[in-house]
RNA sequence: GCGGGCGUCGUAUAAUGGCUAAUAUACCUGCCUUCCAAGCAAGUGAUGCGAGUUCGAUUCUCGCCGCCCGCACCA
């Protein structure tokens, strides 16, 4: 059911669904769009909020050891600083072997006369350092340069100098580090535990694109889970269990799920242990949706040193006080959305005629049910369906009414926004209070009582 | 950021240096319709933005914005 190449589906089918349908828009579209921006519409969000109302379910109110938090996309910049954001982040850097100071790479070559640098690459910059031999202002070697931050600046407070400058969070997990401490002191937990979070991070990403998944602002389900690093090997493991349950969940085939195991030269140097997972979008390929990492402790020991706070876990049998590490599972929910819809997106034939239908798993449809009278110009039957309507709303939240042309339209249109049932009122109604209730997937009618819906 | 391609109703396509910018579908109104996109009638709706060339630009040129593909970057 979900293999691209059976169904060979684009992503622009999906993009081109998403929009006609009322699930994803181009952000600021009437303005021509902002690159790397996406709303959310009507169907988008719900389905969005189904996926993370599943995550946080199974993440933090199914578990005795898991605390939710929500903290704020504006912080301190000093948690940029500790977290090694400010300094491994920002435009194209060159350090001096020698003194380990960092310069701007442009301004070192605009310095020496050199043309055109902001139409450089990254490499041809490096070239030109090469050729030219350019030293650092010291008179130094320089090393390799890179291109950092990617970081939104903005200001906190009415002036607009340097010492207001704050950043947008780039990932939701630091909010998780500077809150470990009054999550422990109000609650006290044993180790190991976790705290989660769900929310918006802004990337200056340099190309955008695939739709919803490279966004600029995008959204991240994140949980840090603090343990004793002697026991990490297990739990790592245990982790990796727990995220395919959460893929199985989420109704993913697994044959569409990648794990990739993350080779040391390309962790980050305090990552003993990462593993991505991946996913089979159509179009692009398998690319990455979650990641699991291993973080050591890190981030906690860096936001002591630099907070003056202490960090510490004090263990309840006396034992000798010590910063947990960390395992961290991260998962991109736009991504997640992107990989729901195109596992539910597919095209099969009623009678003859082409359809498409959007089989989501029945907890994830947006709309779950569709009440219809048979007929529109039958007040009698209006007025029934109206009152079948407002008993599955109050029961069921997500019922749309749907009176549009005839019934097999209305059944094409349901399919498209994969609504797992639609219910018809017609003349049998009125005699017996039955009504049908059509299958989205075998598109078979069966008969029921309006008390058993 | 670089190279290439593209940008026309909601969607998918067509066409044009000058006539009312076309078709399908979707949408809307009415009629009809006793279960899978039926039919009839009427209707709304588009040349991404800006400048230039021209008597006249949706069409040609330039800039910007956006999208797609590749590279690079990123994870």
């Amino acid at each position: 059911m979900s293999d691209k190449t059976e169904k060979n589906v684009q992503l622009e089918d999906i993009v081109s669904l998403a929009k006609r349908r009322g699930f994803i828009y181009q952000g600021s579209e009437i303005y021509g769009g902002l690159a790397g921006t996406y709303d959310y519409g009507p169907l988008g969000i719900t389905l969005k909020r189904n996926i993370t109302n599943l995550w946080w379910k199974m993440f933090v109110e199914d578990r005795e050891d898991m605390y939710g938090i929500d903290s704020t996309i504006i912080m301190n910049p000093n948690v940029w600083v500790a977290s090694g954001h400010v300094d491994t982040f920002n435009d194209p850097l060159i350090e001096d072997v020698k003194t380990k100071k960092r310069y701007r790479l442009d301004h070192l070559l605009e310095a020496q006369g050199i043309e055109n640098v902001d139409a450089m690459s990254l490499e041809e910059m490096a070239a030109v350092v090469k050729e030219k031999g350019i030293k650092s202002p010291d008179g130094n070697e320089l090393g390799a340069p890179a291109q950092f931050n990617m970081m939104f600046k903005t200001h906190v407070g009415a002036t607009d100098d340097e010492e207001s400058v704050a950043y947008l969070r780039p990932e939701t997990a630091q909010g998780m580090f500077t809150n470990f401490k009054n999550v422990v002191d109000s609650f006290s937990p044993n180790l190991p535990f976790g705290l989660a979070q769900i929310g918006r991070s802004f990337r200056n990403e340099i190309s955008p694109g695939n739709f919803i998944f490279r966004l600029r602002e995008l959204e991240i389900m994140e949980l840090e889970y603090f343990i004793d690093s002697k026991e990490w090997e297990l739990l790592f493991e245990s982790w990796l269990k727990t995220q395919h349950e959460w893929f199985e969940n989420l109704g993913l085939d697994p044959k569409n799920i990648k794990e990739h195991e993350v080779p040391e030269a390309d962790r980050a140097h305090y990552s003993k242990r990462t593993v991505d997972c991946f996913y089979d979008f159509p179009s692009i390929g398998f690319q990455e949706i979650a990641g699991l990492a291993y973080r050591t402790d890190f981030d906690l020991k860096n936001h002591q040193e630099k907070s003056g706070k202490k960090l510490e876990y004090r263990p309840k049998d006396g034992g000798e006080p010590f910063i947990p590490h960390v395992i961290e599972p991260t998962f991109g929910l736009d991504r997640h959305v992107m990989a729901v819809l195109a596992a539910a997106y597919d095209e099969d034939e009623v009678n003859g005629e082409k359809r498409i239908v959007m089989r989501f798993p029945e907890h994830l449809a947006p709309v779950k049910y569709s009440v219809s009278p048979l007929l529109k110009n039958k007040p009698e039957l209006v007025e029934k369906a109206r009152e079948v309507y407002q008993i599955l709303k109050k029961k069921h939240g997500n019922v749309m009414w749907d009176d549009n042309g005839n019934i097999g339209k209305r059944y094409r249109r349901q399919d498209e926004i994969g609504t797992p049932y639609v219910v018809v009122i017609d003349f049998d109604t009125l005699e017996d209070n039955t009504v049908t209730i059509r299958d989205r997937d075998t598109t078979e009618q069966k008969r029921v009582k309006i008390e058993d819906l």
